[in-house]
RNA sequence: GGGCCCGUAACUCAGUCUGGCAGAGUGGUUGGCUCUUAACCAAUUUGUCGCGGGUUCAAAUCCCGUCGGGCCCGCCA
């Protein structure tokens, strides 16, 4: 809330606040004077930006540093103006496309809203990574597949034969058609890097980092372990075997005088899997011939090629020698293009594990949307950035309660700046009205009233209900009740007898007493309810203990809804049943 | 070996960048309500801010160290 700290920002100044502000002035003018002694930085300065803040949601704070970044990391230049900004993301089709994948996506769709916030003309793009190899075969997909490990994903076929022209495009087609723009609310662009090596987009870059061999290579060494330096003959550019048409296994030996790359086509061991090598001896050429860049310097050439300005990355590349800064010195130093600004963030955990085909414990994006809205996902993800964020489908209510208390502090304009722009930037059209009934609730109701017209009229009696919200009720309810059927273990049903349950002479007797009423037949809500506490009177049976009897004797449980609305939501004959049951 | 991130109430997390009374929600407890939609209202409860030093009038916040968890330093992406 905003109340609690502005009296010490403005209130009069006590003597030690004046002598911490003086003293915190000294501290920075001695920043001031210590700078570094304007040497080239070989190294960028790469601790990352704190997200989060009193003031700015990390998103705007990253859109500072994306607009206000005037030189290069890595030598001495001045950026040149930028008329757009770009922000990339990107996805690898060897694995498995789930729900963190578009982590990336939409933290970096969240950076680009912050900057066109600002006012700057900004987009997203989403590349498909369909020219990396096969490493490993999924899960359904036939076992003779082995064959194509190490070929790039775009040139094996469709394991099923359908109408995709290939095994990438099988796997890619649905997330990058249907799932991307449900989770994404700006224009968006998107790429594919077989269609863009075809084309030749990448021939400049290739040939800047073969004409400066030598200074890839030394720039490659210094990150990498000190006692083993790239062997001679290195080349960062790998053809496609014209034999076998794999791509991880051509090992490039030599350069010939007219540019060409010979290569032997040998077996490349990774994890646990082996990628044969046909023994082929071949010659390619990196202008005309079929192949890719290393990642080490592909990245950098995507960076320079679609201008990028700012990336997301898991937090194993926020290290000094990750990947990230190799490719953002060979970026600057070999292609001339200043490195991307990152967006370093943690990854999501199932149930506190890594998401993990062989855990069993992944999450597709289909399967989050069958039971929340994508606004809930991006809320998750918008959060601080470095911070593990766990997920668990039994812990999705509480998810859901996060996100109306934030919605409901919105629409009241209770919000800390920073929590009103997670809410914001979590939308993807307009903010929808905050809900006044909760997940959980509505979960629990979904597995009591199976009739909608039973539902909305116990929603009506929360007073959380309104035309306005219907739709929105109805969709929670469909969203509810599957998540209750599906990962809602503990939420009570209908208990399925009633045997077990010990009632006092008093409770059964009401139970037995209230059957008969019923039985009587014709009685409204209010009459149930009414006599509900009449017969309790009358017996000498507290009101408590009378409706504990009814939720134990329904529900197996001491709580539950409005008695007389769960009961006349009920099948009458059923109920009555069940209440002589036990005074038998 | 070198380095990066995280650690705050029983739970989910704000707060750390920029030092200023240790916070919210959930849960628990108690009370209230013609006492039951796990409702609502009110009150109340829980802290070694991982640990130990240092700087400071003042440290969850800055510095040094340390423990625990995660991660990076490949011809992979």
């Amino acid at each position: 809330m905003y109340s609690s700290k502005p009296a010490r920002r403005f209130g009069s100044f006590s003597l030690p606040t004046a002598i911490s502000l003086i003293i915190s002035a000294l501290v920075g003018f001695k920043k001031y004077i210590n700078p570094w002694q304007g040497q080239l930085r070989l190294m960028a300065d790469i601790r990352p930006v704190k997200d989060s803040g009193k003031e700015l949601f990390w998103a705007d704070q990253k859109a500072d540093e994306i607009v206000s970044r005037k030189r290069y990391s890595y030598i001495e230049k001045d950026i040149e103006p930028i008329s757009e900004y770009v922000v990339k993301t990107s996805a690898s089709i060897s694995g498995v496309l789930h729900i963190g994948r578009l982590s990336d996506t939409i933290r970096g769709e969240s950076a680009v809203r912050a900057l066109l916030d600002k006012g700057h003309s900004a987009r997203l793009i989403w590349v498909a990574e369909d020219m990396d190899p096969l490493r490993k075969i999924p899960e359904g997909v036939p076992e003779d597949f082995e064959k194509y490990i190490g070929m790039p994903v775009s040139k094996i076929p469709d394991p099923w034969e359908c109408r995709h022209k290939n095994y990438a495009e099988h796997f890619v087609e649905f997330y990058r058609d249907e799932i991307l723009p449900q989770f994404v609310g700006v224009g968006m662009t998107q790429h594919s890097m077989m269609d863009e090596y075809q084309k030749g987009s990448f021939q400049p870059y290739i040939k800047k980092m073969l004409e400066n061999l030598e200074v890839v290579i030394e720039i490659q060494n210094r990150y990498r372990d000190k006692n083993n330096p790239l062997r001679s003959g290195w080349a960062p550019w790998t053809p496609v075997c014209k034999n076998c048409g794999k791509i991880i296994t051509p090992r490039v030996h030599d350069f010939t005088e007219d540019g060409r790359l010979p290569y032997t086509c040998s077996d490349y061991k990774f994890e646990s899997t082996t990628a044969r090598g046909c023994g082929h001896e071949g010659e390619a050429d990196p202008m005309r011939d079929e192949g890719k860049l290393m990642w080490k310097g592909e990245w950098a050439a995507q960076w320079a090629l679609w201008k990028v300005s700012s990336e997301g990355a898991g937090k194993e590349y926020a290290v000094p020698n990750s990947a990230f800064f190799v490719n953002g010195e060979l970026c600057e130093r070999v292609l001339g293009y200043p490195m991307p600004v990152p967006i370093f963030y943690e990854h999501l955990m199932i149930d506190g594990k890594k998401m993990s085909a062989s855990v069993g414990n992944v999450v597709y994006p289909r399967d989050w949307l069958e039971v929340a809205p994508a606004e809930l996902l991006r809320f998750l993800y918008n959060k601080k950035l470095m911070k593990t964020r766990n997920f668990s489908w039994s812990e999705l209510p509480k998810l859901y309660d996060e996100y109306d208390r934030t919605a409901a502090g919105y629409w009241s304009g209770r919000l800390e700046p920073t929590q009103k722009r997670l809410f914001e930037i979590s939308q993807i059209g307009d903010a929808a009205p905050a809900l006044g009934i909760s997940f959980s609730m509505v979960a629990f109701l979904s597995k009591i009233f199976f009739d909608e017209g039973a539902f909305i009229k116990s929603v009506k009696r929360t007073g959380h209900y309104s035309e306005e919200v219907h739709q929105l009720i109805i969709d929670r309810l469909i969203k509810a009740r599957l998540w209750a059927e599906k990962y809602g273990e503990g939420i009570p049903s209908l208990a399925e007898d009633s045997k077990d349950i010990r009632l006092s002479g008093d409770q059964s007797l009401f139970l037995c007493g209230l059957a008969d009423f019923l039985e009587a037949g014709g009685h409204s809500e209010e009459e149930i309810q009414g006599e509900i506490y009449r017969l309790s009177k009358s017996i000498g049976l507290q009101t408590r203990d009378a409706f504990m009897a009814v939720y134990l004797t329904i529900l197996g449980e001491e709580r539950g809804p409005r008695a007389s609305t769960l009961i006349a939501a009920l099948d009458r004959s059923w109920v009555v049943e069940r209440f002589k049951y036990n005074y038998k």
